[in-house]
DNA sequence: TAGATTGTTAATCGATTAACAATC
DNA sequence: TAGATTGTTAATCGATTAACAATC
């Protein structure tokens, strides 16, 4: 299996979550134009993700739900459970842990991080919260391997400086900051501010 | 000033937000080497971006700070403050609500809705909830331009096209689902779980 | 001036789309 | 078979990077 892109992999992801949806319904077999027009996305851009993870359908009957949607899984979720952690309980981060409590995902949370003595060994949305300086211990105990930033700007490089040296390979950062990091460590930026910033910009594009 | 494309407006963005941090110091020029250090991009990179809105440095000292600052709000802020309506006040609907009412930003949140009865004519975080039934009224009457989605992927579709109809021009769309509007309605995507499961992947393609 | 940086064009890179023989 | 769809390669597109004359 070649490397898979980035915006490949999202896309993936998209579509697991398109046939999941799908599943609940009577059909058996989709074609690769029906899944492009749910997604938003060209049949041919379908059928070239889908070849990337290996799967092949038949040009008879377009692609069986039940089978790519295995492979999908098998692409996307990690063979064993795999954890994360958080660092920020402010109210962006126990938001966080709410919405990934909800959800019934193969990565989960385990511990949470915070320098505020009043959050300290308190348990949130049934996540329990250690103090900073602990984070290293925990990550190596645990062998967690994805770390959650949602800290103030200031504070963001230096907690993935530390996430970087305990072992943490992936993160996710929602500080309005871009970090630096070794190549080895892949990071996904979650901004919102300038989120709504270029929605706010292109709105008054297509204002007139 | 030619077209700007999207990633050029988030990069804008972020420069914004250095340049202020770096305002706080001694320095009163920057050269385009250095701002590209702190936003993690190339140098050439921040000329081409600087360029495009139109501010001009100068070879021996650089960028003036304080004039490209207010060249880069000139550009990005509206020109009068713009508003903007989320739907869907659930755990993420009110961390979104609290995170936008801490920042200073030119445009604000001005209303919120739902259709749960617990929460309409409720104020959550300074902000007004409604019932979803009356979102057309109060778009078309404050001339909203942006809207903001937060509620389950099944509904996310249908409270699009509301904003649409109401004459939203911009969409920051924090479900799961990939919308389909018209050309003249720019759609921001914020997707946490598909960030979440593409850190996870790729987290464990470096672990090798 | 000499040297570094700027604005801006040309070259490169990567991702998307179009095209088409192979397949059911 | 005829017709539509598939896997896959070639062409296109757009964004990034490299290069360099103009500038301070």
């Amino acid at each position: 299996m070649a490397l898979i892109s980035d915006k490949t992999v999202g896309r993936l992801s998209l579509y697991r979550r398109i046939l999941q949806e799908v599943l609940g319904g009577t059909k058996e077999y989709l074609f690769s134009h029906e899944l492009a027009q749910y997604a938003g996305v060209t049949a041919a851009q379908v059928r070239r993700d889908i070849m990337a993870i290996g799967y092949a359908g038949s040009p008879s009957r377009g692609y069986n739900i039940r089978e790519l949607l295995a492979s999908l899984d098998q692409f996307i979720d990690p063979a064993e459970k795999q954890y994360a952690v958080l660092v920020g309980v402010g109210n962006l981060g126990r938001a966080i842990l709410s919405y990934f409590a909800q959800r019934r995902l193969k990565i989960a949370i385990q511990a949470a991080f915070d320098n505020d003595p009043a959050k300290v060994n308190r348990v949130i949305n049934n996540c329990r919260c250690y103090h900073l300086s602990s984070l290293q211990q925990i990550v190596r105990e645990n062998q967690i391997t994805v770390g959650i930033i949602s800290v103030p700007p200031e504070a963001a490089r230096e907690v993935a400086d530390e996430m970087v040296k305990a072992g943490i390979k992936g993160i996710l950062n929602f500080a309005h900051v871009r970090l630096r990091l070794p190549r080895d460590v892949w990071v996904e930026n979650i901004d919102m501010a300038t989120a709504l910033e270029k929605v706010s910009y292109f709105a008054r594009q297509n204002l007139g």
